[in-house]
DNA sequence: ACAAAAGTGTTAACTTTACACCCATGT
DNA sequence: ACATGGGTGTAAAGTTAACACTTTTGT
């Protein structure tokens, strides 16, 4: 085959988590030109003895020094204009994480987790691709495609949390009674008995999903 | 950038109808060996100046003879041994549109519609690719993600061929009568007056979807 | 007449929506 | 005491679920 068929590929991991509220995503400061300064995505380039999910994998352990996770396909970006010598093709995956889990190392690069409504200045087209993957999961939250929201808060929540994280995604105010008693009354949630503390106000409950109630369900 | 980056891609298109409640997949017939008399996905090489959604859209007009159409990315697969002697990368998506409007054209190739329930046997791993498309589908069916139902019927249709196309998607059996009030009763269809003809039984009415109701509506 | 497929109504359970005041903590 | 944020009830409307018989056509 000619080697008008030969193509570069890069796998980039958009990496989110939910927290105080809002989507976050994890991101990464570019050390030297181009784009210095600017943040990206973290990324690797394929080679054609690797398969994009290990790549993917690979990207996520070495980001977030987490050993297990889960990560899923997102759109793939091909325009001929990604980078300026030639064509590079992008295949973005998402992963979902605790935001607490993540030890952010600052030696050598510098990172940060971002509100996807407050992305800083991204190289290339990373932030078209934040945004592109960003509505795709946005969609899976609201639908609980593949028990999504397991993922994001495999731990303990507060209703109110749960709540601005409903809100941030799907763009809308909730009434505070009616959002609890929807997951309260269907059992989608289980107290825990423990409450937080340390904030000004009352102090809120703590809750987690109740996995069985909720695999599946259409929230 | 060493040669070890080169890749071989592959775009895919699996072309999906709605037809007498089934969920139908196109495909053609493979005329020489490897897999001769098999059955595959139409698909291209892409070349390093063209993108996959152009590509797709090529490979989707050449298939059906339609001008126009709306092509979704979904997986890629990278597995190492997809073909014997190297590495190629495929691309799937998938478009939705309306058998009838298909022509197909024995010349050359021999094609057809199929049952994705009653797949013929496929060439290379063209059923795991079937498979894992259909499955993204019906979970955006089931959610009307993207107004999926409005491409998949764009005309009219009875409501036992929507029901019946509902069972087939979910798995599970539906009762008429609520079946029935959910889409009349919010006015998610309309009544065109026009009554089916030719088929033993009563007659059955011809309604096509309010487009308004059924935008951004989870059915 | 019969087979095949489509049409139709009612009730109970459940879910959603709208709406406002009180409670527990930190300062 | 007051500011902050969390917790809670009720009634009406809408949706879903469970249930079987009748109607229209083709043969």
């Amino acid at each position: 085959m000619s080697e008008n068929y030969n193509n570069i590929i890069e796998t980039l991991d958009v990496i989110y988590a939910a927290s105080g509220g809002k989507l976050k995503v994890f991101l990464t400061r570019k050390k030297d030109d181009p784009y210095k300064g600017y943040w990206i995505l973290p990324s690797d380039f394929l080679k054609n003895d690797e398969t994009l999910d290990d790549k993917a994998m690979e990207i996520y352990q070495k980001t977030t020094s987490l050993s297990n996770g889960k990560i899923s396909q997102s759109k793939i970006f091909s325009d001929l204009n990604r980078y300026p010598d030639r064509r590079i093709i992008a295949q973005s995956y998402f992963a979902i994480t605790d935001e607490r889990l993540v030890t952010i190392k600052n030696e050598n690069e510098e990172s940060a987790w971002f509100d996807t409504d407050e992305l800083p200045k991204l190289a290339y087209d990373h932030e078209a691709i934040i945004l592109a993957v960003t509505k795709e999961v946005k969609t899976k939250i609201i639908n609980n495609t593949d028990d999504i929201l397991l993922d994001f808060f495999p731990n303990d929540f507060t209703l109110p949390e749960l709540q601005k994280f409903y809100e941030t995604v799907m763009g809308k105010k909730m009434d505070r009674r009616n959002f609890y008693k929807k997951f309260v009354s269907q059992d989608l949630v289980l107290d825990t008995g423990v409450k937080t503390a340390g904030s000004s106000g009352r102090p809120g409950v703590l809750y987690r999903f109740n996995v069985e109630k909720m695999r599946g369900k259409r929230v």
